[in-house]
DNA sequence: ATTATATAAATGTATATACATATATTAGCG
DNA sequence: CGCTAATATATGTATATACATTTATATAAT
């Protein structure tokens, strides 16, 4: 669908313009479509990412400040999103031996089946965009970084 | 800031698969930023583009459904964004003369003042971009609609 | 005309986000 | 060492999001 459809609007100011809104719009749906095919699986999209996060380190663990600074959005609660996988026993805070302040995370086994399971289940559905080749997706990422340089 | 930076990241699996997570990320930074923008104002985001959807037919009122087709997230909850506006004299409810189910919201005066006083604050610092030609501008929507196709 | 169905807006509720503050611990410095 | 500042996490709070339910009204069907 065009965002023109989307948001039921004719034209806009510049293409510019058009770029920014046209981002925000797909950030939404991506957001929606990865929320839908995780709610089965009873977790969250921000749960979904710190899970995959602590994939990446698995079988270490990871200090919770780490964690945050993996994540896109800067302004998740990482202890908040922890407590919600803690209690689903999908990862489990342990103390850090060399610093009192910090907690260590790290993903059980059963955290890493249902997030195996998740990702296993989304593929076919999402981010998949047959119709991108890679070297189109590496104009977008340039594109991407220009048109919004974030400092 | 490159997106590897942004979320300490060494390398991704593809282009295809940077591209989206840039696309979260992008967008993320944008909303951050015009949130911050319109903070001395009051408002949020979402009720901001409530005023500007209000603009574009000013000064006719609109209808509640009208006003949530041309949002871009479409989960988003216009009844209580209105109340919001209302409590800031910003917008007005006015019953519809040709069905009584439907309520018309209409742009107040003040809601006008504001709502260009806080675009005219956003032009120079937000969504300028200068570093994008109008011709890339449109390479990156037609990108955007590929990847991510929305149905 | 009466009932059923559809639509519009509002309300309720649980969770998430954004941000401020609190608590505990460590590091730096006189 | 003792004090201050900095850091890491957790907690508190207000608002926003996502989604279900309710209420009111209009349309359609029998």
């Amino acid at each position: 669908m065009k965002l023109e459809q989307a948001i039921q609007t004719g034209k806009f100011s510049s293409d510019k313009h058009k770029a920014v809104l046209n981002i925000l719009y797909r950030a939404w749906i991506v957001k929606t479509k990865i929320s839908n095919e995780l709610k089965p699986f009873g977790m969250s999209h921000e749960q979904y990412n710190v899970l995959r996060i602590l994939k990446g380190s698995y079988p270490n663990a990871m200090r919770v400040k780490d964690i945050g600074s993996r994540l896109i959005e800067k302004s998740s609660n990482v202890p908040r999103i922890i407590d919600k996988l803690e209690d689903k026993k999908m990862v489990q805070r342990l103390a850090s031996p060399d610093d009192n302040r910090e907690t260590l995370i790290s993903l059980t086994t059963s955290g890493m089946k249902i997030l195996e399971a998740s990702t296993r289940s989304m593929q076919p559905n999402t981010i998949q965009s047959l119709a991108l080749t890679e070297k189109e997706a590496a104009t977008l990422n340039q594109l991407l970084d220009k048109i919004i340089p974030a400092d």
